[in-house]
DNA sequence: AGGCAGGCTTTTA
DNA sequence: TAAAAGCCTGCC
């Protein structure tokens, strides 16, 4: 029917139509720095990277969605990703919009945002990345560290793309090669990390199901780990959905709009899906 | 002892 | 020029 600008190259990409009634917005999810590694295409649909996978998935209405895989792979690898288990309009239906009237506005306005199941480590990287930084700078820098030393793939639409890269890969970089990726005084605690993970010293799969604070204190003995950065990969890369990340906007939510403090008993053991609403909204509030 | 100011690299708006 | 999904060090 239309033609592709002239550069419509045969796609050799296999199609499934997966209906999702619960809570899925793109879009929200993409902006929700939680990932930064989604790249919108032309022609509307997502291309998602996770590990060494990629994926494009499109919104077609109705609750319909396009992803580009098999049903095997859907059920072994992109429903646990989604966490397509987990009933999010469920957990917004936990608040109660007379008693928090700013948190029922912000899970409404951001309604269709997900907590995604990413890889434990690429997550420990990419928020060392993310101290003091706004989310296009710490996209530039995965980015480029992808490029560097990621392994060279090829996606179903012909394209290539750069897997996130291996602990041993990444601590196998030069000081040098490090500061090409724009991470400042971040690289030496990108390169500790690095060394932990390959070499043994942190072992990430031994912290799931953990209890939360457990596992933050093993990751804040990286140098560059604080308690921000611990309780984004606890709930990011752990599934934590009780991890409370405050980060400036956050912050800025707890002094402006809970002076006389945040009911974190409420909304456990969702506080950070909660977290997450009031991050997106807060942030695009003018 | 624990709370706080200042510094740190670079990009973005 | 200030602020950005912060952390570390040193000072009091």
């Amino acid at each position: 029917m239309t033609e592709d600008g002239g550069a419509c190259h045969e796609r050799m990409e296999i199609r499934m139509i997966v209906h999702i009634a619960d809570d899925f917005d793109l879009t929200r999810i993409a902006g929700s720095g939680q990932c930064f590694r989604w790249k919108r295409c032309p022609d509307g649909s997502w291309r998602i990277l996770h590990g060494d996978r990629c994926l494009f998935v499109e919104s077609l209405g109705d609750g319909n969605y396009s992803f580009s895989c098999r049903e095997a792979e859907f059920d072994s690898v992109w429903r646990d990703y989604f966490d397509l288990a987990e009933n999010y309009g469920a957990i917004r239906g936990r608040i109660d919009p007379g008693k928090d009237p700013f948190l029922w506005t912000a899970a409404e306005q951001e309604k269709g945002i997900r907590i995604l199941r990413q890889n434990t480590w690429e997550m420990l990287i990419t928020f060392i990345i993310s101290q003091n930084r706004n989310i296009p700078a710490i996209r530039g820098s995965v980015e480029s560290l992808c490029e560097l030393c990621g392994e060279e793939k090829t996606d179903c639409r012909g394209a290539r793309y750069h897997a996130f890269p291996s602990p041993d890969a990444l601590s196998a970089l030069s000081g040098a090669q490090l500061k090409d990726c724009r991470l400042g005084y971040r690289c030496r605690f990108v390169h500790a990390a690095a060394e932990a993970v390959a070499g043994g010293k942190l072992d990430l799969d031994s912290l799931r199901g953990v209890p939360e604070e457990q596992a933050c204190r093993a990751l804040m003995e990286l140098p560059g780990v604080g308690v921000k950065v611990a309780s984004c990969v606890s709930l990011f890369g752990l599934h934590n959905l009780n991890s409370f990340p405050r980060d400036v906007w956050v912050k800025r939510v707890l002094e402006n709009e809970y002076p006389a403090g945040y009911p974190f008993e409420r909304y456990a053991p969702y506080n950070g899906v909660f977290q997450q609403y009031m991050f997106a909204y807060y942030r695009e509030k003018p």
